[in-house]
DNA sequence: CGTAGCCTTGAAGGTGATCAATGTTTGTGG
DNA sequence: CCACAAACATTGATCACCTTCAAGGCTACG
């Protein structure tokens, strides 16, 4: 784990205030991975050794339907953890594949080094139950969204990972983000997610130059997303 | 706490194996409620200041929206536990209504025995993380049938229903279920629950009695479910 | 006996899915 | 360097599912 990592994990959220040492003992046998762009960091169905934090870039949650179609439980942005839950279990294999969306910069904390660290140390313990709420309410506010309009549930996509990554990057999303990869994550068809995007551009409320997403009217897309449409 | 509920609680997946003395350390400070048909155990925007178990009965989590219509997030079953997560937060509020369906009996626990007992119960650790990673597995699947036809969805909910309730009870649902908790569980209108559940009483499904629900042939509805109608 | 809560049915309408065809860009191997 | 495949974006036409609206019936309960 070299410097420049060491000093990126010490600004997130659940390591704020942590001495060096402590992180380092927190990273104990750990591997940094470079991903390039739709590498799998994790395949569902492996049997989980490792979990993960990622550095730089973005990653989504998928799981393959028998019917041959993708559905993207959850997009992870930098700072966030992969498969923690999974950790307090004895034995488990991953329930979903992890992919890289553009270039990413991951690192994998072996199972081992959660049992006997990250279980020990009581402010850890606590901030990653914060997370596991953060992760829980996602979840329950999509369930909210469920009678939504589709303009309503993809400005609430756009919007969240706007927040997630808005640290100082403005309002544009740093990684490659298709139409198809929305209609995955909010259960709808390309063609669906295409023409109310289209429309959105044509208003100048976005922009999409080589898959990366700039949105140009966030309160347009707040006001859509509460249904004022 | 009477001894008929001690020993209720005892049978309970999360407390298996604890001795009695342990058991009831952990339900220090803690009381006992009767629940009425539609009272509420929590009010969502109270500030928590307690979680519960349910002993007997069923409750639902309920989100009102601004439009004026409900949303059920989850049913709870007896065994399961209700506002866990929030213990770990320092302040917060219960985001949801928690609402007894027929009469219930919860067993309230202070946030402060969860702070100085359960937190330092290794075993209850491993425990409570186990039935967080069955909520979210539960609202993961959830995301899964988001794209399913409104036939599976309703099979779905009512599978995980009988299976949750399932301890010898066969298959009928021991609580009162309007068509319109159904709705509002899957997201979906009172009006095509009703077509959907009337053609499978029709064909001998199911059967209401009473608003309660007996299923009398889950290998179809498991078809359903999965999709092959 | 009137109200409240729930169930039911029919008709009309809209949202979004599906199917089909085409253009564009990117990546790849000969 | 070109040919070809793969991934992505787009547009139009059609259609099904589900919602919405409207009306009415049933049962329980004060």
């Amino acid at each position: 784990m070299e410097q420049r990592d060491l000093t990126k994990v010490a600004k997130f959220s659940a390591f704020l205030g942590f001495p060096v040492d402590e992180i380092e003992g927190l990273f104990a046998g750990a591997t940094i991975q470079n991903l390039k762009h739709r590498e799998c960091a994790y395949v569902a169905g492996d049997t989980a050794q490792s979990f993960a934090l990622l550095l730089e870039g973005a990653l989504k949650l998928v799981k393959s339907l028998p019917s041959g179609e993708d559905v993207i439980l959850s997009f992870v942005t930098p700072g966030e953890f992969v498969a923690l839950l999974l950790m307090s279990r004895e034995i488990s294999t991953y329930p979903v594949s992890v992919i890289s969306m553009g270039e990413s910069r991951v690192i994998k904390i072996p199972k081992r080094t959660y049992a006997e660290v990250w279980t020990k140390n009581p402010t850890m313990i606590q901030r990653v139950n914060n997370l596991i709420f953060a992760r829980v309410a996602e979840l329950q506010q999509n369930k909210l969204m469920e009678k939504a309009s589709l303009p309503q549930r993809i400005a609430r996509q756009l919007v969240s990972l706007v927040e997630r990554f808005g640290n100082g990057n403005g309002t544009n999303l740093p990684m490659p983000l298709t139409r198809q990869e929305i209609a995955d994550a909010v259960g709808a068809s390309v063609e669906s997610v295409i023409r109310v995007m289209s429309q959105w551009s044509q208003q100048g409320v976005l922009h999409t130059e080589d898959q990366r997403i700039e949105v140009n009217r966030m309160d347009i897309l707040e006001q859509i997303m509460r249904g004022q449409d």
